[in-house]
DNA sequence: TCCCTAAATAAGAATAATTATCTTTAAATA
DNA sequence: TATTTAAAGATAATTATTCTTATTTAGGGA
């Protein structure tokens, strides 16, 4: 997985630093949509002195090149989501954990129920549902 | 409208305070769902030594108390919705345009499409969609 | 393989939004 | 009107993020 990982950088025209790679892989290691703060923290053990400058710059540079996907929270700290195919949002009310959501008949329905009924002086490109409430388990 | 929001304020048990109407007032007439910065702005012409905490502060007493509500955005920075009925946002993809969005038959296709289709290990609470595009007009 | 250059990183200062603290003021109720 | 307590003002502190500059390194070419 690191490999692809390698080669989607290369293929953006971007360079392969260890950096980078630790910084991918911590996200996917965290989940949960981990911050910027909470990669820094997991990075630390092995890397301990990566600089967070870097890390925000690193987490910026694969949301331009869309290797990551950006999640707004109702704080005002980002979180960042390895997960690129369009999905939707579970959010906990309680506490801070937010799950993906994908459903294709959902998106269709929706789909379809805005092509029959469009917003007026509004061209949609993106529709995603914020689902708040409380996971039963875990 | 500004007596209606004495009689919340004072339902709620708070008090009655210029700033508050005037933060209140401020977010009704600059519309476009501002941020504390544009409110504080807005207010300082007729109320110059209103303080940056106050506004801060009051602003939080409103949505603890279910007088404004918080909008989510791509930036770090917040925004505040003095329309409480249950709705949606359009969000502009190029300017920080964001608009209130009701349909109250698309409320129900995606309640009944969730009836039907629960989310297992989650108890929904609450629904929002996210709305981005472009505005054709204005 | 070594060198070169542009791109990336490290370190830490700077900024911006927000929150906290502490003193003073004023709204509400008796 | 006096009293009490919540709220406002001033400003320091905090937090997340961005910027700056010097240094390092990845990757392509000699």
């Amino acid at each position: 997985m690191s490999k692809d990982f390698r080669e989607k950088l290369q293929a953006k025209g971007l360079k392969v630093t260890p950096q980078r790679v630790a910084i991918f892989e911590a996200i996917l290691k965290l989940g949960n949509h981990p911050t910027a703060d909470d990669i820094i923290a997991f990075i630390k053990t092995d890397y301990p002195n990566i600089s967070v400058g870097t890390v925000y710059k690193v987490l910026e540079t694969f949301v331009e090149n869309k290797l990551l996907k950006k999640v707004k929270t109702e704080k005002d700290i980002m979180r960042y989501d390895p997960h690129l195919t369009n999905h939707h949002h579970l959010y906990c009310a309680e506490t801070e954990r937010i799950e993906d959501f994908e459903d294709e008949k959902l998106n269709e329905l929706i789909g379809d129920y805005f092509k029959k009924n469009r917003i007026k002086n509004f061209k949609i490109q993106d529709i995603k549902l914020q689902i708040t409430g409380k996971f039963n388990n875990q």
